[in-house]
DNA sequence: CTGAAAGCGCTAACAG
DNA sequence: CTGTTAGCGCTTTCAG
């Protein structure tokens, strides 16, 4: 068996309150005596029990985070940022994928309660009454996910879908498709409000490279000259699917996208889009998680988007 | 406080071992006392608490994961195996991104070490010895490593070197220059003796893009007709460099790579690359763990690689 | 400032 | 087949 905190209380000659304090509220300690305890316990290799400890305070240590597609750059990214920050606070983090499923998402959601402070839910596609009903479970954050009483951060895209909108109309472009990416999306509700009846809209397509393929062949037969995708992926699919055909991208059709992902700069043509703080997102994320931990109130922070103009934009012909 | 097991056994009128068992153990509870403990567990919502439940069984039912990169493609891939597997078994997953650092790989394995039953390490850039020293702590499989004594699962890139070579031999090339990837990567060293004298060898650089933006630059100085990268990333990194240079692929120059990442399908020229069995690997990585922690032996699996023909390689001029 | 003692919710012998 | 009884390792009153 490990050690526990017993040897540390008998070599270090205290109680084991006493090395249970020395380790979680130093300041009731005497100096002296934590430090011969700290001593004890890193030369055992002590490492406290988390199960035991979360059993007593109820507090696991951990928090989850739920993504819709684990291959979709643009989550990873977001990740890698809730790591960071939960990390530097001392947490785990568990993940999962809910591979673009609503009712995946809600279970996995229920299972994580068990074993986490809180979870962040990242562009949810679950309804509104199932989140707040998630959020009796468990503390919880969103990202890119508005609902009334819930704490999120939000990466702004209708700032952005001004921005795109601004750029290719100072290009001369009078004739937009919108490529839709999921009805449930709070992303592309935004994109959506951005465009303001500006756009012929295209219904809902997979948020991915194969969804931005079967966009493009619907979006030829509208005769606009740029293809607003709801996303990189499908942006890729789009630039794809052209190229098979034939047709010239920018010369021919523009073709903006959201999010910025890595591929988004080396693809040819590189795509103009709309750059997200997708790390900072996920640090914040936690922040927000956290301060709701310690009572705090339930928040909303607006991170800024930009445009970032790459190659597939140009005047039309 | 959530509903405990006690409140399950007071309203199903048994004792709180009766409701024990027939949650993990149905056999041994007579059916009609079963079904009443379950329905009335499902009637209170009961969650077994897992800290309680781990902290008597010493297993907690959690299993982590450590990548060197989750912004590579590859790794989610990898990582959706294991959900996948684990979420069969009941099992949550941890994961953690080094970010190619060896002491931060080994530190995050530490610390998961005290909450999970074992732990997956993907593509691991640690010594032997260290790697051996954590197999102490928390039993272990390697993704894409070798270690005496530790279970790993392979995906073979030896043979998808062979593979690569015998494709650019026949159509013509005689002088390659393979792009290495980290000094520490048993992939790097695989490929390594794939190549056995046949290509030149170009030092070290990161398995990204600016890796292998860098490389390129260093290939061309060599006169070879094929630049061989050690990773999917990196050639994306060579397409742009040379594009950027005038220099045409596949005319002037072939660039094979590695991994068949998403994205190798997507970019102009498409990358011919050896395709790797990554979610099947992640699956496997979680069986060869769960037969470990049943007291079985440690095994090692190899899975095929195989080279997909796109358009990054052709006759040289 | 420190120690003793009482559990957190659950499982695992051991009896019946 | 079922109930009783001891803890798992830790934190936290409550007394000194």
């Amino acid at each position: 068996m490990a050690v526990t905190i017993r040897d540390v209380a008998r070599q270090a000659q205290v109680s084991v309150s006493t090395v249970s304090r020395a380790l979680s509220a130093p300041g009731l300690v005497k100096d002296a005596t934590r430090q011969r305890v700290l001593d004890v316990a890193a030369g055992l290799g002590y490492r406290p029990n988390r199960a035991a400890r979360s059993l007593i305070t109820g507090r696991t240590g951990n928090l989850g985070i739920v993504v819709p597609d684990l291959t979709n750059p643009f989550f990873p990214s977001v990740l890698r940022g809730v790591q960071t920050r939960a990390g530097e606070a001392g947490a785990s983090v568990f993940f999962c994928d809910s591979r673009e499923d609503p009712a995946t998402e809600a279970e996995l959601v229920r299972t994580m309660a068990a074993q986490v402070d809180g979870v962040v839910l990242c562009a949810s596609l679950l309804c509104e009454e199932m989140i707040v009903e998630l959020t009796a479970l468990t503390p919880l954050v969103l990202i890119n996910r508005v609902v009334p009483g819930v704490s999120s951060v939000l990466m702004d895209s209708a700032s952005g879908t001004d921005q795109v909108v601004a750029h290719l109309e100072s290009l001369g472009h009078r004739h937009f498709a919108y490529l839709g990416g999921p009805a449930a999306a709070w992303s592309n509700d935004r994109r959506l409000q951005g465009l303001a009846g500006r756009a012929e809209v295209l219904g809902c397509f997979d948020p991915n490279f194969g969804g931005g393929h079967e966009a493009a062949g619907r979006a030829l037969e509208t005769g606009a000259t740029a293809f607003i995708a709801y996303n990189d992926l499908m942006a890729l699919g789009v630039l794809s699917f052209l190229a098979a055909r034939g047709v010239q991208v920018p010369e021919q059709i523009s073709v903006p996208g959201f999010d910025d992902i890595l591929y988004a700069a080396m693809c040819s043509p590189a795509l103009t889009t709309v750059h997200m703080p997708t790390e900072d997102a996920g640090e914040v994320a936690v922040d927000l998680l956290a301060a709701l931990l310690d009572g705090g109130p339930v928040e909303r922070r607006d991170l800024p988007t930009n445009l970032v103009v790459r190659a597939s934009t140009a005047a039309p012909i």
